[in-house]
DNA sequence: TAATTTTGGTTTATAAAATAAACTACTTTA
DNA sequence: TAAAGTAGTTTATTTTATAAACCAAAATTA
């Protein structure tokens, strides 16, 4: 009845980063940072999770220098969004059967 | 810009039982274990949680000799369901802003 | 009828996550 | 040049979820 929900993306820090990235080109650490209110350790260690599933793309370079990590979704980061908004309906849409 | 979303309820199994009690007079221990292919154990201590949190009442009797849990939304529960729900569509529209 | 299995759970222990705190390395500002 | 800020990473702590063990009674089987 209820599908499984991905564990990787049924975390608020995670997929409030997934949500972002559906809708960006890119996104820098920082800037995600911010939109998420979360804090930097806590997103390095989310971001390293997606990127280990590779459902983003860490791209770690210098801005002068200072360094920059620039983040991409994938098609399969793509996917697997795609997928589990599509599960999680059958948890909100409380219908009987 | 993302709400923090209610922890109680942002977890696969209580947000299971919470989706099937929004439709459901009432609900009995064993016909939620099977609807969300849980194990008792972990059912157990995630209703103990909905009710410590007041979002469910629990009555525990007898049916004959053997042990019955009833399990009923209470209003605030109903409530909770209804802003996670809000809450979490800011994460799955993915709208830049 | 004695042993075994099943029902309907609870309690305790373990594993996995999320989060927070501490730290690194370098830069900018006072 | 000392202090504070930037952009993170690493480690430690806390919280969760899950699994395993257990309990009491009833039903089943040998």
């Amino acid at each position: 009845m209820f599908k499984e929900l991905d564990p990787l993306l049924h975390a608020q820090l995670r997929l409030a980063v997934m949500s972002l990235l559906m809708s960006l080109e890119s996104a820098e650490f920082t800037f995600l940072k911010e939109k998420t209110s979360s804090t930097a350790g806590n997103l390095s260690v989310q971001l390293d999770k997606l990127a280990e599933a590779e459902y983003i793309v860490l791209e770690k370079t210098f801005r002068g220098k200072k360094p920059l990590t620039t983040c991409r979704i994938t098609p399969k980061g793509i996917a697997a969004f795609e997928q589990y908004v599509n599960d999680l309906k059958q948890y909100l849409n409380h219908n009987p059967s």
